[in-house]
DNA sequence: TATTGTTATACTCTATAACTATA
DNA sequence: TATAGTTATAGAGTATAACAATA
């Protein structure tokens, strides 16, 4: 039986677990930025997701979190008891609350965005061409 | 001043923005397929890390996790506990204790891994070409 | 009736500090 | 003295189930 060797069959398992060892070994960033301003890593993530001027219904973020609804109560509350993300009522359903970024909150979410797009070593290691093409495979994978 | 459009002074900025937007996406990965087994997140974690035969200090494993060397005496004891690792004396240094994985353990740690392996809905959809070429990328810079 | 967010509960993860046993 | 791992403690994350307000 002849066997491709230059192709073999493969629905991205590889292209996967190249990029899973990468996700692994990144894991320990966000808590290390969240510990450099004092936030857990849910709460630097939460606020990362808050872009100013872009409330985001509580539903959504438990969902964006894959964690229970119940959490997102205490992990906002906690948030909010230090004045970065406010709570607001959403317009139309009156159940539903938004979470907004405060001032404070934009300010403290600069930096973390900051220090999170520092690219690790693995990735400034590589040649511009393979960043460019990088760029442009990711990209079209949005 | 000229500005040179085709490449943007970059250290891999980009590159690093476009994989940690995946990498974020992807966070939820882990604790979806920790539950599927009825794990946490950092329990699969660390029967991932533990490959058959290949015991590993505790010392080891809070650095690889990021975490307190505390933390990963509570981690250990609840997954002695189920009997999927076992805590063994290291040869030279007696203060050293390192960590293997049981028979049960090894086969629950196939089903993580096959579990993980599979690739995510973005992953699938690159073209084969996009796919190798991510490999290519990817391997060089480990 | 179904859905959004909250509360109560129980367990796990986490860092800090103090401890033990080795080195 | 320094290091590897443990214990105690306190705060945060997590899922489940029961609940209130609204749809």
């Amino acid at each position: 039986m002849m066997r491709r060797v230059e192709e073999p069959p493969d629905r991205g398992e590889r292209a996967w677990a190249l990029l899973l060892e990468l996700l692994m070994d990144m894991r320990s960033r966000l808590p290390a930025v969240a510990a450099t301003v004092e936030l857990s890593p849910v709460q630097c993530q939460v606020l990362r997701l808050l872009e100013p001027s872009r409330p985001v219904p509580m539903g959504r973020l438990a969902e964006t979190l894959g964690c229970n609804a119940s959490n997102v109560t205490g992990i906002v509350d906690r948030l909010e008891s230090r004045g970065l993300i406010r709570r607001e009522q959403s317009g139309r359903d009156r159940r539903v609350r938004v979470v907004a970024i405060t001032a404070d909150g934009a300010r403290l979410r600069r930096v973390i965005v900051r220090r999170l797009n520092e690219p690790p070593e693995k990735i400034r290691q590589m040649s511009p061409e393979d960043r460019r093409t990088l760029c442009r495979i990711l990209s079209a994978a949005e």
